[in-house]
DNA sequence: GCCCGTATCAACCAAACGGTTGACTCCAGG
DNA sequence: CCTGGAGTCAACCGTTTGGTTGATACGGGC
């Protein structure tokens, strides 16, 4: 069998290291290039494809510090033709995180502190075109699908991401040309969905669940 | 001059096996030890205290997986007789993170995303028994005191983080053993000193103004 | 020694929020 | 056609929060 030829995306030179010596230290794996973002990423891909050179993974990561995040890339990484499997790599595992990836066209999820026999066997994985689910992550899916979470609507959605630019009731209702009655009847969904009963902790839920995104 | 000896503390097998590869790589650097949490730290320093091994610098994550977290290793490190110097190395860089660090008895902050020569030339001061600062850490206090932004004392900033987990003031009051008395007042100042006027707006710009960290 | 910032606490009142009940419309799906 | 979810609104009431005033205590700095 071949040499697994493999492209690592990650904006840390730190993490890089450590994927190039533990896949190094594997037999029968090559790293052959690297980028800190997406766009480099893509730049990458199509170097090796113009000089005819074999890639066999993208091993990307979801968050990036600058340039282009993970999940446009693996999106855009699917469009081109030939599209090399990309194997997520990242640090979180939240629902929004690996459902956003699965549906760019990601055929596995994997995560950083994951013992290194993991991480190889999941690379092979996807290098022979299957796809490879951390265990944690399988088991996520597995019971969000036999015990589905209560998922927000849109309009709730909205209500939270002011919310969490620290508007009260009355303000909220303004801006969205609604009472403050319904302001609140939209809150109390909220919580019950959540599973809080104030305002902070339904922020501080949805911040950890990635529903929302605060800070900069 | 003589080698440099490092402890590596990270839950992140891929992170270690990054630092180990990219130390490792520079001349007088040598990896004598690694733990993946605080716990296993203190025992790796005492080992090699025992068997008359130096240690020069010790490389900590603040965020562990699970077991001892960051600040409470550096506390009890910095405990020690003798106690090595503790060059954080780390994901963010919110004031908490910072202050929280210093606290402990730090002597350098660092970030994860940092070009290798950086991450080489702290842990050299570090080693060196000098503090070392990453130059986005040194840039961010600098602007503060030219621009006297109004600064949150530690236990402002305490209060903020337990605000942001979403906890009523008795919570809070309960948790830091003060009376929710005092923990208006606290509040009150902060409002003042953030320019808002509720609980909910205090957590935003905070998150904005990486004063704390939100969510994962 | 005095001042100032930090931290602690109490009492009070007004405003905002949280929780409940009930009701109306609209629209998609069985 | 009827059911159910989403979205809208009103009225009520108890609890929490926000704002103020005033007070004590401790430390560092001029």
């Amino acid at each position: 069998m071949s040499e697994i030829r493999i492209l690592l995306v990650d904006d840390h030179p730190v993490v890089r290291a450590g994927l190039r010596a533990m896949l190094s230290g594997f037999e029968g794996f090559s790293v052959v290039a690297e980028a800190p973002e997406g766009a480099a990423a893509i730049r990458e891909i199509q170097r090796l494809q113009t000089l005819g050179e074999p890639l066999d993974v993208v091993l990307m990561d979801l968050q990036m510090g600058a340039g282009m995040d993970g999940v446009t890339a693996t999106r855009a990484i699917k469009a081109l033709s030939p599209a090399p499997p990309v194997l997520i790599l990242t640090t979180y595992d939240t629902d929004a995180d690996i459902l956003a990836a699965v549906e760019a066209g990601a055929s596995g999820y994997m995560l950083k502190d994951a013992p290194p026999e993991q991480i190889r066997a999941a690379v092979q994985q996807a290098a022979a075109g299957q796809t490879a689910l951390a265990p944690e992550v399988a088991a996520r899916l597995l019971g969000r699908i036999r015990n589905p979470e209560p998922v927000l609507s849109t309009r709730e959605v909205q209500l939270l991401e002011l919310l969490a630019t620290g508007m009260s009731n009355k303000s909220m209702a303004r801006q969205l040309f609604i009472s403050e009655a319904t302001v609140k009847t939209h809150l109390v969904h909220i919580y019950d969905k959540l599973g809080v009963d104030n305002r902070t902790a339904a922020i501080s839920v949805a911040a950890q669940r990635r529903i929302i995104r605060t800070g900069g």
